[in-house]
DNA sequence: TTGTATGCGTTATCAG
DNA sequence: CTGATAACGCATACAA
């Protein structure tokens, strides 16, 4: 009917509404948001009081479609109750916010049948790019979004040789530096408290790195005693009491992260075991836990925050048309009371 | 010119290609894809088919566009690196994902004005609901989403009769359960380690709470020893090494979150008093560092799970056309080794 | 039950 | 530098 419906109520503005209050056309408005260089002084300044006395604000969806572009970053992890996730993940919005993005969340509970659902979600909701934590992933999945044209950053793990881009530290390498000061410690017995290693790529490549550290030593990794289950307080006591009522007691529990070392510290405590004195215990992650725990935990320092940081830069530059390099970042051993 | 462009590559199939594939019309596509009840058994298995074969997912943008609703809920919390906002916000959007909705998130650094930043930001990204932290806020902030027809919930704090649509817990009430078992216990030089309360609704609440604990039990509300600082284990460490030096030496610290508690423990500690007998300490939330704490802390369990799970609900049923009630959640003294 | 035609609010192309 | 106007992809009255 007319095009120039700008009748009746106030309720939500819209361009048709400022370049009439302007006295201009909707290219005009349009371009005065868009490309303000592109237009002269006195017609940005005039357009930009009626966006101002207008409370305009553009519509979302419109310009989306119209743009193709959403400016909407997602972020698929595990869970954010594991405090360093959502540590990673502030660093991560901070960073999206300050260059004009906004943060979409799904999670995937640790399970890779979930992870490819939400990106599927995600991406269908016109995520523009994607931060995703690990690489083991079907190829099909990444085959979709390069399809969609939707830039990947991996995070928590390092890839340099895989054409994927990431921003996150070498799981394997980190491990082995801890495991080969505890073997260097004279400690041969060891145990490890891990998540599964089937479906969790940071789980595995941390076990791999004890193992490597016992093969250099010329212990047999086989003799590794390993327990899998999923981090919780309650699972790490409970591995650790299992560990410890075995044939073959170990002198050493190291665990795949904070959480589960902090079960294997309530553990001993039960058991009536002195850390590190009757066992050494070594977690990973250097969360708050770590340091506030009765006895401080011997951890690997990850840098989480940079880490979302970095991945939300590297993500931004890349929809920027720029080609980032991915970044390995150093981790560090941090040793306390319990080693 | 040509409608139906469906020529050349295979990229991104739209409801014409599917409509094509199917030899119906774009509309029917809608439809199937809508309201299934309302077409034909036989149509509707041969247009799915199509969809399945193509790969065609709709575009979202323009579903939004035409639907006007675009199925995100945005929330906007202090920061994701306080475990009690990410397990609520983990919940949340656990919720929303099984009602097929998207969470965008933003954070407000505890700042009342980045928060306003924040609420304009979400809706203009077309965030169909929100979810906010607390009650305190500038008027025209609740004018403005009420005028574009955005729900809110107010949650961690509880507002029945204010018109606000709320899920949590009355702060003060929580607080003054615990002080007033505090005082019970004969204790009456009380120090408070708190947020800012000048724009922590939720702290103001608290220290509130304890005052009237004091007045009930006939202390002077005036002796309360009270020093305000920001969320840390570090600044509840300094803050209780002040309240310590002081003249007036208080008997129990009771602090405004588990944090500041745990920071009050260490404290505690480098002085070599020791807890509860020489000054008692006590929290609020109930995080996992409570209980792993050097001495379990006496606190307040909040469900913050549970809060975030019907926080979405509500909203979710709100978006459909109901009006829930607003929600007040009990809480729990959790009496430990600290008092 | 299905098809036709139009609107949704912007951006972008192409003249002027 | 500015103004018409055609996409953008889908939903939905309205008609058949």
């Amino acid at each position: 009917m007319d095009k120039t419906h700008s009748s009746g109520g106030r309720p939500v503005p819209t361009v048709a509404d400022v370049a009439a209050a302007a006295g201009v056309s909707t290219a005009t408005v349009s371009r005065c948001l868009n490309s303000p260089t592109v237009v002269s002084e006195k017609t940005l300044k005039r357009v930009m009081e009626a966006v101002e006395r207008l409370g305009y604000s553009p519509n979302f969806s419109a310009r989306a479609l119209a743009s193709n572009r959403t400016n909407m970053v997602g972020a698929i992890i595990p869970t954010m109750e594991n405090a360093i996730f959502a540590r990673g993940l502030q660093a991560f919005q901070e960073e999206l916010q300050r260059h004009g993005r906004t943060l979409l969340v799904a999670s995937s509970s640790y399970r890779l049948d979930l992870e490819e659902q939400q990106i599927k979600t995600l991406s269908a909701r016109g995520a523009d790019a994607l931060l995703l934590i690990g690489y083991q992933r079907d190829a099909r999945i990444y085959d979709y979004l390069e399809k969609r044209d939707i830039p990947v950053v991996l995070t928590w793990a390092s890839r340099p040789d895989s054409g994927l881009l990431s921003v996150g530290f070498d799981n394997r390498k980190a491990m082995k530096q801890l495991a080969d000061m505890v073997i260097q410690e004279g400690y041969t017995a060891i145990g490890c408290i891990s998540a599964e290693t089937g479906t969790n790529d940071r789980a595995r490549d941390r076990v791999e790195g004890i193992r490597a550290a016992m093969r250099d030593a010329h212990l047999d990794p086989g003799t590794l005693q390993l327990i899998e289950t999923t981090y919780s307080i309650e699972n790490g006591e409970a591995a650790f009491a299992q560990l410890m009522s075995g044939a073959a007691q170990p002198e050493v529990v190291m665990c795949g992260n904070d959480v589960l070392a902090i079960g294997a510290l309530k553990g001993a405590a039960s058991l009536g075991l002195r850390v590190p004195e009757d066992v050494a215990i070594t977690g990973f992650d250097d969360i708050e836990l770590a340091q506030v725990a009765p006895y401080p935990l011997t951890t690997v320092h990850v840098p989480h925050r940079r880490m979302g940081q970095l991945a939300a830069r590297v993500l931004v530059e890349t929809l920027d048309g720029l080609e980032p390099p991915s970044v390995e970042l150093p981790v560090e051993i941090c040793r306390r009371q319990t080693l």
